[in-house]
DNA sequence: TCTGGGGTCCTAGGACCC
DNA sequence: TCTGGGGTCCTAGGACCC
């Protein structure tokens, strides 16, 4: 037996629209939209389509607004975060109950799972088939020599499938693609890479590193070229999480006008936002308020502060963030992120991503 | 017809200290 | 008169992910 260590991704299909099916079997096959409140007429986005709804375009982050307008026979449902996150529960519970298997949960629908096995295949099905007789939700699994290479296979998989991406593979692969097919490479950084004349994976595989780290960072820089090449971490960390903070947002319906409307927006975040908090017996340590003006006018005000747990003082805290503000000037959305001290233990080690594990 | 809400990490530039 | 060099901390903003 030649067992070795593999890195599966596993991703839930279509995973919101599929706990609204099992809810509600009649839904099954329909095009169906989740979001914000279930109505499209509130400035809202999409959370998820089902693959019937994707036919039409409407994809996550569009406007509620305008993807009812392009499916005007869907199905458009409220988000029910706690019904998902229960699910996902059940999900990762039954992950790891796979004999050997040592989980990392990435978010409400997916994992990676390190595994030592001699077919990852197998291995693979077995998950599948696991989750699907558990919770009756399907995944596609990506299978990686890497953390990056499982997540990006996971992608040839969908749906219901399995694909394996290793060194062997990679650029026969990936290397013609453009670097936004990248975990990690957005419109933004795919842009200012082709400002470099970088445009494809195996060009960023083999990019100057000195350019790179000129162009983003002595950090970001050797990562992007990490990136090309699929290589990384193969390690999968079980480490229970421990969040670095906590926040709030709100979008209103009609924009803030009033400063006594602000001032009783920012007392209900500050609560909104504490209850999380205080629930971990952690103190505020700094504070980001968010004050959105217009679709495309975002500004942020922060501050540190000294550990406090007093509702009190984080609210005269958060109110002199808020006095910063452009006076007069309506607000479309308000948004608190409180920032907790972390444990020395928990700082160190990270590989630098960015909304990842 | 006009962009949610919850996260994470990185970088630039200024303040401040020695 | 003129402004080094190194370090840390903080703020503001950018980018990405689910």
């Amino acid at each position: 037996m030649d067992l070795t260590p593999w890195v599966l991704h596993v991703d839930l299909d279509q995973f919101i629209a599929a706990v609204e099916v099992l809810r509600r079997p009649e839904l099954a096959g329909k095009p169906l939209i989740i979001g914000g409140r279930g109505d499209p007429t509130e400035r809202a986005v999409v959370s998820t389509a089902s693959y019937e709804a994707r036919e039409f375009g409407v994809g996550s982050g569009m406007p509620l607004r305008i993807a009812a307008r392009k499916v005007p026979d869907a199905v458009i449902l409220p988000v029910d975060a706690e019904a998902y996150l229960a699910k996902s529960d059940e999900v990762m519970t039954i992950l790891r109950a796979q004999p050997g298997a040592r989980v990392q949960v990435l978010g409400w629908d997916e994992a990676f799972v390190g595994i030592l096995t001699a077919n990852p295949e197998s291995v693979a099905r077995q998950l599948q088939q696991a989750v699907l007789g558990g919770t009756g939700l399907h995944c596609s699994v990506g299978i990686g020599d890497t953390l990056i290479r499982a997540k990006v296979a996971t992608g040839f998989g969908k749906p219901r499938g399995v694909f394996r991406l290793t060194a062997e593979n990679w650029f026969a692969v990936m290397g013609d693609r453009p670097t936004v097919a990248l975990w990690g490479v957005g419109t933004k950084i795919a842009r200012r890479l082709a400002g470099c004349g970088i445009t494809t994976v195996a060009e960023l595989a083999t990019a100057d590193p000195d350019i790179l780290a000129a162009e983003f960072g002595p950090r970001m820089g050797p990562w992007f070229a990490q990136l090309g090449r699929g290589d990384g971490t193969r390690i999968v960390d079980d480490t229970p999480w421990v969040a670095r903070g906590h926040s709030r947002e709100t979008t209103f319906q009609q924009d803030l006008t009033d400063p006594a409307q602000v001032e009783e927006a920012v007392r209900e975040l500050v609560d909104r936002v504490l209850e999380d908090v205080s629930a971990e017996g952690r103190p505020v340590i700094g504070l980001t308020l968010k004050v959105r003006y217009a679709p495309f006018m975002t500004k942020t005000f922060a501050k540190k502060i000294p550990p406090v747990t007093e509702r009190e003082v984080v609210l005269a805290r958060a109110l002199e963030l808020a006095a910063k503000r452009e006076p007069g000037r309506p607000i479309r959305l308000l948004g608190l992120r409180a920032e907790m001290p972390m444990p020395d233990d928990a700082r160190d080690g990270h590989t630098p991503t960015r909304g990842g594990w």
